[in-house]
DNA sequence: GTTTTACCTGAGAAAAAGCTGAGAAGAAAC
DNA sequence: GTTTCTTCTCAGCTTTTTCTCAGGTAAAAC
């Protein structure tokens, strides 16, 4: 399946060379002409990247940002700008652009970014992270011991990736609370004892020989 | 091995405020002057977190961050701007620097920076103690003896850890007392021996020879 | 050789740390 | 509006760790 890229822009003359620039490089491409229509487009068939134009007719490229960061879409979108204008460029950078280009610009120079934050994108997206017989897919967020499937909550779910990107070392409890919980000292709580049990009773069901240890008076380590 | 800083700044007077602070903070330091020279030291040791100045002779900060991130280098990168420039900061973020910070600066703000840095990247590196045949992975938490693995209790794991952090060097129960549990006099308690002991049986076990002696009257050794 | 001092060690009390079931409060889905 | 899911707190319980005590042993002093 070819990469798909969502041009929006209102003059034709773009749009077209874009297209027929893209195309041959490969990429799968759609246009659209104004604010509304890339928002129509992008909800129909999400594209894996959008190059949006700053002005546009009903809507602005800024509005179409933040609507589609608003509903949660992390769909990498790089921003056209007529001229070199700093404050579009911070206003763009805040509503959630990934990456900025001047117009005029070479074909070349937007082939370039375009795969950097196709790249940048998709080594987020397809990441798996696994250790002895766990899986955890970062792009569909399920998880799996073997064959044996579960699904996990948001925090749950935060947890384990923690765990499985740092196999066999021991995480303090002040390091898993600052980073899944964002609490910078440790209170009376004891949430992380009770998510660690959570986490144990679907990564360890059955029977299953135990992954997450704990180490008493210091945190919890994932092993085997 | 400590956290290692690599701070890029033509000028000498920052660069040596920073190498005594950060050192006294406890990282270990490199200084680079141009920014080939931050390149070529970030190759051959490559650092934890750089500080990285925007002005240069060479290449500018912007460009060696460039250069990084487009060989795949993911280091934390502090940049430093002489004056609050919107076009830098955006442009420093636009080529994958981290953070930035506006010249002239507190150190104390730098530290918060750089702590900040270091923890979200997790870039927190553990260290193996090793004295003859005994090992401590300050990382897993897992000592070993030849090839005979044991644990430790917390108090246990922090005597051993400043025994092996001072081979042959007679501890006093002072010093000892002082490091471990935080007594500033040597009350009428005596956990310091019954701590050795059980390090002793954990430590010499099977009959192995001894490693920690006793030096009366004064304190604790650690030798072969 | 005896006394004194410093240290060792087994037993167990006290304190701390962690586990888990029940359930309240809030958010999200229906 | 109701139901479901998620997050978090609380309280009782279990386990581990820490620390004290008391009697014993080894080294130094006399």
């Amino acid at each position: 399946m070819k990469t798909h890229v969502l041009v929006v822009d209102d003059d034709p003359g773009t749009t077209g060379m874009l297209r027929r620039f893209l195309a041959y490089e490969g990429y799968s491409v759609s246009i659209a002409a104004s604010g509304d229509e890339a928002l129509t487009r992008t909800l129909e068939h999400p594209p894996d990247l959008i190059v949006l134009d700053i002005l546009l007719p009903t809507l602005s490229g800024l509005e179409v940002t933040q609507r589609l960061r608003a509903a949660g879409d992390q769909v990498p979108i790089l921003m056209l700008t007529a001229r070199d204008s700093v404050a579009d460029r911070v206003e763009g950078f805040e509503m959630g652009a990934d990456d900025y280009l001047v117009k005029p610009f070479a074909p070349e120079e937007l082939l370039v970014r375009v795969k950097a934050l196709l790249r940048r994108n998709q080594a987020i997206r397809y990441e798996v992270l696994r250790y002895a017989d766990v899986e955890l897919d970062m792009g569909t967020r399920l998880a799996n011991r073997g064959t044996r499937k579960f699904v996990l909550s948001p925090t749950e779910f935060d947890l384990l990736a923690l765990f499985l990107r740092r196999p066999r070392q021991v995480l303090t409890r002040e390091i898993i609370l600052n980073c899944i919980w964002g609490l910078d000292f440790e209170g009376s709580s004891n949430v992380l004892e009770v998510y660690i049990g959570y986490l144990r009773t679907k990564l360890e069901a059955e029977g299953e020989p135990r992954l997450i240890y704990t180490v008493r008076g210091i945190g919890y380590v994932l092993k085997e």
